[in-house]
DNA sequence: CCAAAAGTGTTACAATTACACCCATGA
DNA sequence: TCATGGGTGTAATTGTAACACTTTTGG
C-alpha cells in the first residue's frame, strides 16, 4: 500500500527509466545479443619450466601470431562445459584442475565482431597430453619466451599467471598435478617451476608437511643414480 | 613446409574438427549468440553494519523476491561500462570501487532465456546516494537478514561478500571509502562492519600506520562528546 | 565528576627465512 | 671413491594476537 501511494507520485520519465534498466523484471528475447566465447589458458610443466599452450591464428589480422585455446560457447552449454571441452579437445584430458578467472568485454577486442571471452587456466600433466598438432602448429611455449600474441591473449595470459602462482602457493593446487604416489621432490618442481625460483629445501619440506596433507608410503624411489627420496601419498583424508 | 607436410596426413575428420574449435581462426557472425547481463552486489555500510542494495524483481517465477541490481548490457558498452552504468544508475555514483568478480553462465539460471551474468562489487558511500525507490522497493538489506534471493543471487552475493572481505583485509579498499580527512575510528568501523567482527584497537592502529599510507593533519575530531581523535589524510605518494 | 571513546607499549606466540652438514645410491 | 641429490635442525626475524591503564572531551 506504502508502495502504491508512492506509484502515484511518480513521474512517467522515472516509471520508464526503472523498468528499463532492470533485466530481472524482463522477458529477455527482444535484447541484444553477443557472442560469448572461452580462452583457455593451458599450463603445463616441463624441465622445470612454466610452459602454456598456444596455436596459431588464422583470421587475418593476427595472421601468424599465437593465441590462447579458445572457441565458441555452444548453445546448450554452460561456460564452465565449454572450458572443459576445450580442454578435452586440445588435450585428450578431462578431470583436470581448470578455474574461471576473468571475462573480458571490451567492445573490440576480436576484429570479427563482438565477442565476449571468459578465460579459464587450468593446469595439466604434459606428459599425458595428446596434442592434436598437425594444423596452426598447436605446441607447448615456455612462458618467459612469449613475445606479442594476438587479441588481448597477453593481458588474459599474465592474469591467469599470477593466479596460477597464487593458486599454487595458497591453495596447495600442484597436489593435483601429481601421480598417487610422489616425491616432495616432484612437488617441489612443481612449485619452482610456476612460482620460476628457487625455493629452499629445508623449509618446503616443513612447510608441506605441517599442513598435514600427505603421508610416508614407506617406499623410496627406484632407478635414481644418487640416494632416492620417500614417496608419499596423499592422506585418505584429503 | 613442415606444416603443409603434415596436412597431407591428416584425416578429413581430423581437419573439421580442428577447424571448428577455434574461434580465433573464424569469423563470428553465423554463431550462437546470449544474452549477456551484469550484477551489480551494491554494498554500504550503515549503523556497523554491512549492508547490500536489493530490488523486488517483478518476472512472474519470482514474484516478490529480492533480486540484486542488475541489467543487461548494450551493444556498444563493455561489461566494465554496463557495471558502472548500473551504478550510477541506481545511486547516482559513479568513481567509485567497482570490480568484476565472477561471470555465472550456468544454461537455467534465468526463467526467461538464456542469460549469461557477469557479477561486479562495489563498496559506496551510502549516505551519498540518491535512491530511486518509487518501484520495486530499492531498499539497503543488512547481510545478515538476507534470506533467500531471486535467481543464483544468493551464490553471486556469497561470493561478492567473500572478494569484498579478502579485499578489506588485504588491499585495504576501505580507504575509498573515506572522506579527505578521517579518523582510525572511522577506518575501523568499516573494517568491523565489513568482516562482521570486532578488532583490537591498538593493533588495528599499529597495523594502519605501518602500511604508512596515511599522515597526521594536526587537527582533530569536533562535536565529539568524548575525547576527539586525530584526523588523518592520505599521504600524496599513494 | 561522570561517561565515553582516544591513545598508547609489552609480551607471547606463530610463521617465515636463512643457513651447512652428513647420507644413500649408482656409476 | 666420486658425483648427485636426499634428508635433517636451529637461530634470527617478522608478523600477529592478547591484553589494561591513562587521557581528553562534553554534559
Amino acid at each position: 500500500m506504502f508502495n502504491a501511494y508512492k506509484k502515484l507520485y511518480m513521474s512517467d520519465r522515472q516509471k520508464e527509466h526503472t523498468k528499463n534498466i532492470n533485466v530481472h523484471t524482463l522477458e529477455v528475447d527482444q535484447y541484444p545479443k553477443v557472442t560469448l566465447s572461452v580462452d583457455c589458458v593451458i599450463f603445463g610443466i616441463e624441465q622445470e619450466h612454466l610452459k602454456v599452450m598456444l596455436i596459431r591464428s588464422d583470421i587475418a589480422e593476427f595472421r601468424k601470431q599465437w593465441t590462447l585455446l579458445g572457441d565458441l560457447v555452444h548453445e546448450k552449454e554452460s561456460l564452465d562445459e565449454a572450458a572443459k571441452r576445450v580442454l578435452q579437445t586440445r588435450t585428450g584430458l578431462s578431470d583436470v584442475f581448470l578455474e574461471q578467472v576473468h571475462t573480458f568485454g571490451e567492445i573490440n577486442r576480436h576484429p570479427s565482431g563482438r565477442v565476449v571471452s571468459t578465460a579459464y587456466y587450468a593446469l595439466v600433466n604434459m606428459t599425458k597430453c595428446n596434442l592434436n598438432n598437425y594444423e596452426h602448429e598447436l605446441h607447448w611455449h615456455a612462458i618467459e619466451d612469449i613475445k606479442e600474441l594476438a587479441f588481448d591473449h597477453n593481458k588474459i595470459l599474465n592474469i591467469c599467471v599470477d593466479r596460477l602462482r597464487e593458486a599454487v602457493q595458497n591453495r596447495y593446487v600442484a597436489f593435483k598435478l601429481l601421480p598417487p604416489v610422489f616425491s616432495l621432490r616432484q612437488l617441489q618442481d612443481i612449485h619452482e617451476a610456476v612460482l620460476g625460483k628457487r625455493l629452499d629445501r629445508r623449509n618446503f619440506r616443513k612447510k608441506i608437511i605441517s599442513l598435514d596433507f600427505i603421508e610416508d608410503t614407506g617406499k623410496i624411489e627406484s632407478d635414481v643414480s644418487h640416494r632416492p627420496g620417500k614417496l608419499y601419498k596423499l592422506k585418505s583424508s584429503s
